[in-house]
DNA sequence: TTGAAAGCGCTAACAG
DNA sequence: CTGTTAGCGCTTTCAA
């Protein structure tokens, strides 16, 4: 037996003898520094196979300062669930977030990082999400809200933390963000139901505090106004499937003659394509359907949806890219980058 | 000015100094061990909200070689998606890994953890989550794997890293795992069916090659059997709605008198919902339809599905404590926890 | 019950 | 181009 027992994994030291080299210029290899003869880079890169060294992140980041991590923040406004040891499904469960991170993930991995999870839907839980980030335990935050009145966004940015945003913020506050052209995406819509020969369109909104409700329903509305329609039924809803349905059911009594609707998202239109079946109207014979975002709700439906795609991965994707790029120059500008929607036809309209 | 400059956060030097005690006591204080003056524990913390202090989580990590972190690996067995910059979304998007993220983010978070979430998908991507677990940047991993072969269980279990398992593995290994009694399921579906006065009844099966599917297809056959009907047509699905559908008009053409039928999950179910509609059976007047999993599917379809419900929060959670027992005492032998599924009575039958 | 001191494994000046 | 050296902030014996 050697003078210390074979436990715990090789440290740069034990790299460094067995290259017969120093520390420091195992660290420099290991680090992708130039300046380091050929020969001595394959040496220590031998010595490191043959001990199967792997670098200690906890004793990098203690130098470093950087945890080398980011925070996936799921948000909302609310105080709603609070521990109970199986709450927080709901949140989740929407698969648009399984959307947001899998484009995360999927530009992280390549980097060789991991997101770390977290939910923030009461305010103790945002005050834990903002001491995660504030103790360094990530480099910063990208950052889903479901509801527009969240104040995680504003706590993060005055907490210095690098953080990016999937939507654009309700009140002006310097961080970046990616976003979707929500009005061209109405447009889109509007345009098609047109150009299949509606005659009688109106539109479910989604919840009008929410700035992509807002953004969907006057694109929809301007663009219908161009196409000499000024006056657009609407209902609101609340992007579930069954505010969607009852929103349904009230533009129907409202317009009994509707031929087209604009529904501002994929569950709701679900909601509405049931309701429509209920009346005994068929679609898209009789009322023709245009959804919002592509969702895999869109080719669960039956009829299939027509419904403007809203590139979520790609967005979440080009998110991260902004965050890692805030992260290595803090210096930076926030900037924003927006997204173009495009239509998908399927079966209901 | 005084001597640094003052930037940076305040360390426990610096508490210690504005207590005027050593390092050591705040530490104390800090991780509460006992044995520490109840003024002095007053006094430091005092310090500590004066100085605004917060521990650096790499320097703890450093030297308790524990990262208090663990990772969510959501796990196939393919060579699927490579990195691409938005891909994975498939994956992640299943509202089942949502339910789950849930049920684990739940358990964690009163607990002051945020679990690291990471895909599995390729041999690649399996060596990266090794490494990462191996590295020692989380402390083990839960682990919800989609296909029955991979290879990811093994590979934690032999590299020594704490694992808990959501399902049992197919091939024995010492891992922990959380599991439903999956027969039991069927055997209440089963029960529901023939209690409704069904005569005919078929099943649409999971993929055969995965142990839930073939527990729920033998569970379903026992029960059927103890009920006098030794004989009962089967069509094998993958899980996915469209399966689900084809599947049905399999069973549809195979027994044609057929008035009932158990789904192996909810997503196939809906789509069995669809493929009855579209043959012009009326659920659940000519036959009557039970799902599993009481997924969201269950409550969008129409009509709802009546379902055998999994409490995939509740076993997440129970596999995150697991995790942390395992942990806190990495001498534990590998237990596992079945739980009981419930019926969940809705319309379809 | 408290303090002093010794590192944990790594990076980053600074010399050579 | 490489080695020496000094910590990063924290926990943890070991004495007092």
């Amino acid at each position: 037996m050697s003078d210390k027992a074979v436990r715990s994994s090789p440290t740069l030291e034990d790299v460094a003898r067995e290259a017969g080299v120093s520390r420091a210029t195992v660290s420099r290899v290991i680090n992708g520094i130039r300046n380091v003869d050929p020969d001595i880079q394959d040496a220590v890169r031998r010595a490191i196979a043959a001990t199967g060294y792997v670098p200690n992140r906890a004793a990098r980041s203690l130098v470093t300062r950087r945890a080398d991590s980011v925070a996936l923040v799921v948000s909302g406004a609310g105080d709603e669930d609070h521990e109970a040891g199986g709450e927080g499904g709901g949140v989740l469960a929407d698969p648009f977030f399984g959307r947001v991170a899998g484009g995360v993930v999927g530009f992280l991995r390549p980097r060789g990082m991991h997101p770390v999870l977290m939910l923030a839907d009461s305010a103790e839980a945002r005050k834990e999400v903002t001491a995660y980030l504030t103790q360094g335990r990530a480099d910063g935050a990208v950052l889903a809200s479901t509801h527009a009145a969240d104040p995680l966004p504003r706590q993060l940015a005055d907490a210095g933390v690098p953080t990016v945003l999937f939507a654009r913020p309700p009140s002006p506050m310097p961080v970046s963000y990616v976003d979707l052209a929500h009005q061209d995406g109405a447009r889109l819509a509007a345009d098609h139901l047109v150009a299949r020969g509606c005659q009688q369109v109106a539109t479910v909104t989604g919840p009008l505090d929410v700035l992509a409700g807002q953004d969907r329903l006057t694109g929809f509305r301007d663009a219908m106004a161009r196409h000499g329609h000024p006056y657009v039924p609407t209902a609101e809803g609340n992007f579930t499937q069954e505010s969607g349905e009852r929103a349904m059911a009230r533009l129907l009594a409202q317009a009994p003659g509707l031929d087209g609707v604009f529904v501002a998202n994929d569950l709701m239109a679900a909601g509405a394509l049931h309701c429509l079946h209920a009346h005994g109207r068929r679609v898209p014979e009789d009322v023709a359907v245009v959804g919002f975002d592509d969702s895999s709700a869109a080719v669960s439906c039956r009829p299939s949806l027509t419904t403007v795609r809203q590139p979520v991965e790609a967005m979440a994707g080009e998110m991260t890219r902004l965050l890692l790029e805030r992260i290595a120059d803090p210096g930076l500008r926030p900037t924003s980058v927006i997204f173009d929607p495009t239509l998908v036809v399927r079966q209901s309209a």
